[in-house]
RNA sequence: GGCGACGUAGCCAAGUGGUAAGGCAGGGCUCUGCAAAAGCCCCAUUCGGCAGUUCAAAUCUGCCCGUCGCCUCCA
């Protein structure tokens, strides 16, 4: 079967088949760094890592492209506030950013392009699109001809006529035409700039995804497979891409499917920068388990919009904690598995636009344990919830830092084993088994200052039917 | 004003013509030295409202009500 997804350009769902015979070419609207990111920005790139990973798992070799709006009006603001130089209030949020993806189990692109460092090929771009009469230079920049471009709202099913009607299209006296958008700002005094044929300025905000896409992604000038991003950026960014790239263009058009991620409210109201409703989006996972946080996003269509709560975070939480319940007893029962049903029924959701609600749902079936370690594991990992050790409460790599010291701490006489010369396992194996013993010879006392003693450690303890089992307190 | 999305149990949510997935919360049972967890079971005669089409509708059509988004920076 198929994979299926939904086109916002025809506004229908289709099979996917790519354009060219050696993979699949994504190219993915990223951040603009000039402030803090926020869970929106989360769900989005979640949503995408996931179609990458699913691509990947159906044998496709993918190139996964997301640029980094690292120049625009809204850095060179936040460095005006904080006195800090442009680049550096860039590179400070987009660590920020890069660690929070890492947290949440969203791999690396394959290129993060910075705008900046293209900025040749967006000259060249600008300078083909003067040629053939798309762009004009005006007082302050120059600017693309939106009534040049006569498929020009195709993408976001806009009329120019409605366009051009509406009462909040700001009047510019430099535009011929108030749709026109900058290709090009001319620098003013003290603002970071680089030289043109036009004069020293900066890129406008669309430009850059076409020239580095086409530079990465599509030199032949055929198009590409995917290209994706927010919902918000419907119109007019990627609009305004497409009547950048496409006049330019072997054949158009720029990309096969256009897949937009729905947008995440807060409370019932959007997040935005502007609007500064959002808590950022380290703090948030500072608070909550990240893979509780990727969690509550496959619980709903990645094209729907969402709200989210406090609530709806620590319900995930609970629905996690689930999932590796299953995991455990999975790993403990090595069954014979079922052979890859589960996997079917998760590549059979997604194959319907990417459906990781049903895909979930075959997951917390009673049934999905059955299937076994070895399956569950490639289940959930290409859902992007690897489990790591801590699911399985074995191994001993996630054993707390200063696990030893306060043990040790709490238990003073050591009975019987040298805190001082042991590995932490080791220690941790030890103290179970003696607590095994006490349990055995009914000696609740020790039992339970043994509990006691691994809790301060960051050890729970567990008692049932099959025996003690262990986990570490996140 | 133009364009669009959504409205399914207390909450989140799947389903888009064939008779309501899943989760959270809640209730019951089992297990249990403690503590905690787990397992099993129950929980919408009904899908915002009203008409209509159909043998059959949450799913299609029309009208109405409500919430939100885009049209300006935005994932």
């Amino acid at each position: 079967m198929p994979l299926r997804l939904y086109n916002t350009r025809t506004r229908s769902t289709q099979s996917f088949v790519p354009l060219r015979d050696d993979g699949v070419r994504i190219y993915v609207c990223g951040l603009t760094p000039s402030a803090q990111a926020h869970l929106g920005h989360a769900r989005s790139f979640i949503f995408f890592d996931l179609l990458r990973r699913y691509l990947l798992h159906r044998g496709y070799r993918v190139t996964y492209v997301q640029n980094v709006t690292d120049i625009d009006d809204r850095s060179i603001a936040a460095a005006a506030e904080t006195g800090k130089r442009w680049d550096e209030v860039v590179a400070q949020f987009y660590a920020s950013f890069k660690d929070s993806m890492k947290k949440l189990g969203v791999r690396d692109p394959d290129v993060e392009p910075y705008a900046t460092r293209y900025v040749p090929q967006i000259i060249e771009t600008i300078a083909s699109l003067l040629e053939r009469g798309h762009a004009y230079v005006a007082q302050d920049g120059v600017y693309y001809r939106v009534a040049s471009f006569p498929s020009y709202g195709e993408l976001s099913h806009r009329r120019i006529e409605e366009l051009e009607a509406g009462a909040r299209v700001a009047i510019d006296e430099a535009k011929d035409d108030p749709l026109d958008f900058a290709l090009w700002k001319f620098a003013k005094p003290g603002e970071p700039s680089w030289p043109s044929p036009w004069g020293s300025g900066r890129p406008g905000w669309h430009i850059e995804c076409s020239a580095m896409s086409r530079a990465l992604l599509d030199p032949e000038g055929i198009g590409f497979d995917i290209h994706g991003g927010g919902a918000d950026l419907i119109f007019p960014h990627h609009e305004n891409e497409v009547a950048q790239s496409e006049p330019l263009m072997e054949r158009p058009p720029m990309a096969q499917f256009w897949v937009h991620g729905g947008l995440l409210l807060r409370d019932g109201k959007k997040m935005s920068k502007s609007l500064g409703n959002f808590e950022p989006l380290a703090q948030v996972l500072d608070r909550h388990d990240p893979q509780a946080v990727r969690l509550m996003f496959l619980q709903t269509g990645y094209g729907k919009v969402m709200n989210y709560t406090e609530e709806s975070l620590l319900a995930a939480r609970s629905v996690l904690e689930r999932l590796k319940a299953s995991y455990r007893a999975a790993a403990s029962a090595r069954g014979p598995g079922t052979g890859g049903a589960l996997l079917a029924r998760i590549e059979a959701a997604l194959d319907d636009d990417m459906n990781t609600a049903v895909a979930l749902s075959a997951l917390l079936d009673a049934k999905a344990r059955e299937a076994g370690v070895e399956e569950l594991y490639s289940a959930l990992d290409l859902l992007g919830l690897t489990p790591d050790v801590a699911w399985e409460q074995s191994p001993i790599a996630a054993l707390p830092p200063q696990f030893l010291e306060r043990v040790a701490a709490e238990l003073s006489v050591g009975p019987g084993i040298d805190l001082d010369a042991t590995k932490p396992q080791e220690v941790l194996e030890r103290l179970i088994a003696l607590r095994v013993q006490a349990r055995a010879r009914k000696d609740w006392a020790e039992s339970d200052r043994l509990r006691k003693a691994l809790a301060a450690g960051g050890i729970e303890v567990h008692d049932d039917r099959e025996g003690t089992t262990w986990s570490v307190v996140s």
